[in-house]
DNA sequence: CGTTTAATTGACATTATTCAACCCGGGTGG
DNA sequence: CCACCCGGGTTGAATAATGTCAATTAAACG
């Protein structure tokens, strides 16, 4: 994270706490931790590598605006995307537990995250309760996608794969509140697709024209016209019990008062 | 977990302890911890549900003896599993969090755990902090391991990822100190790595062939003759970082004093 | 022993990859 | 303003990887 230009905004923006307070309902208590903690945003420009795979690195951040992609590069030129992380996401909490990373973390797009310093773990899991279970939630909810993201590759063909992660990523804007119509404004091209769902460019590129063929969706630079958004479901089998949209009731957390 | 039979050990055996503490370094506060809330052990047969997908669960487990697979059925008769639970490891933790599970929990061999009951996440996060501190790293190694699977599913042929599910698991397996020999004493058929891996059975049967021709391993039921690790680990582009082997040193939690 | 489950083999179909050529649209510099 | 360029995208043909089906063998077990 070399070139970084700080905000202008002092303080964590309203929108952000409101899309994490979605999923934690402690608002007062985690939003106390937040600026405490995360008391100023970063910048970063497209294209910039945020954390490199072996990389040390001891702060986690909160993604307010932008895609990041979570990616591993394998021998002979291949790069596998193993995650997406959207405005709302926690990023790099892996890293600082074991001390290094084992991925790239990329910005696709232009990025401001919130950057929270952790010395050391269980000082923070004690000081910042509302903190400690939102990253506890975060990191549940990051093992939910990827087992999911793990049945797709495993199980599911070309066509079901592509189908289920533009499910999986409508479903994650609506929750963030970022899809307001039947276009789907998206950073990836097609290499990123193919880097998702373990394909080839070209035949990603075939995938989409059946989606197309079928009256599914219609790709264009830049973005994806939604056309039939159920029968996308349809074909990927997707259910979206496994983004988790909340915590179990009897899990949320009490006020810091205790 | 319907026909469960009681453990006649009351008590945490010493060598799961052992097991754990290899990862935990705070371990009389974890020993409290898991004495208090994992007094009893239960067994299961080989072959029974322990948790269907969908179901609700207040308890996390924690394998102390055999093998448990994490399975998802997916359209059309087909099924993935998502990963492998070892003595040590610990089941059920995004069940809890979350309410309900994605997955199948499946005793592949005979099984010992020890239940440890989740009335509310937070409670047991401000009381136990040595349990807290080991879910945390438990989750976050979990995350891990599937990112690795999303990277061998995602870019790995056949052999390169029946070669890497291999090492995992002999790594895997040292760690908790349950192998000592050349030969791999593994309870899973053809048909499980089919299904970790995303294959068909006939094509494992093809790999297997291929890396017994390599002169890597022999295959026999019930286990694999390993005739060259660094074979293996080469032809699989095995890099053993990502199973975390310890914690980060200043991530290592004091005593409970505090 | 005979039965059952798992492993194996061969022939063939399907899916996805690779390679090569071409298209398209938006910028940029002359 | 236009010609060119370049990053994406698309298409077709050939090839490689993996899947399916059917039949056979081998090992394990009562």
């Amino acid at each position: 994270m070399d070139k970084v230009t700080y905000g202008d905004e002092l303080f964590m923006t309203k929108s952000l706490l409101a899309k994490i307070s979605g999923f934690f309902p402690l608002e007062q208590e985690l939003e106390a931790d937040l600026r405490k903690l995360a008391f100023r945003s970063v910048k970063l420009s497209a294209g910039q590598t945020i954390l490199s795979a072996g990389e040390k690195y001891k702060q986690v951040l909160l993604v307010d605006e932008g895609w990041v992609l979570r990616q591993r590069h394998v021998g002979g030129g291949g790069r596998q995307i193993v995650n997406v992380a959207l405005p709302g996401d926690f990023l790099g909490f892996n890293a600082v537990l074991f001390d290094t990373s084992d991925f790239d973390l990329i910005a696709k797009t232009d990025v401001v995250v919130y950057p929270i310093e952790i010395q050391t773990i269980d000082k923070l899991m004690e000081r910042h309760r509302g903190l400690a279970s939102a990253l506890t939630w975060a990191n549940g909810r990051e093992e939910s996608l990827l087992a999911e993201r793990v049945v797709s590759l495993g199980r599911r063909d070309a066509t079901e794969r592509l189908a289920h992660i533009i499910c999986e990523i409508v479903v994650r804007l609506q929750l963030i509140d970022r899809l307001h119509s039947t276009r789907l404004n998206i950073p990836l091209i097609q290499e990123d697709f193919a880097d998702i769902l373990g394909l080839s460019v070209i035949h990603v590129t075939r995938t989409f024209r059946r989606l197309t063929d079928l009256g599914l969706l219609a790709y264009r630079r830049n973005g994806i016209d939604l056309l039939d958004i159920d029968g996308l479901k349809r074909i990927a089998g997707f259910d979206d019990a496994y983004l988790h949209f909340s915590l179990r009731k009897d899990a949320r957390m009490r006020p810091s008062a205790s």
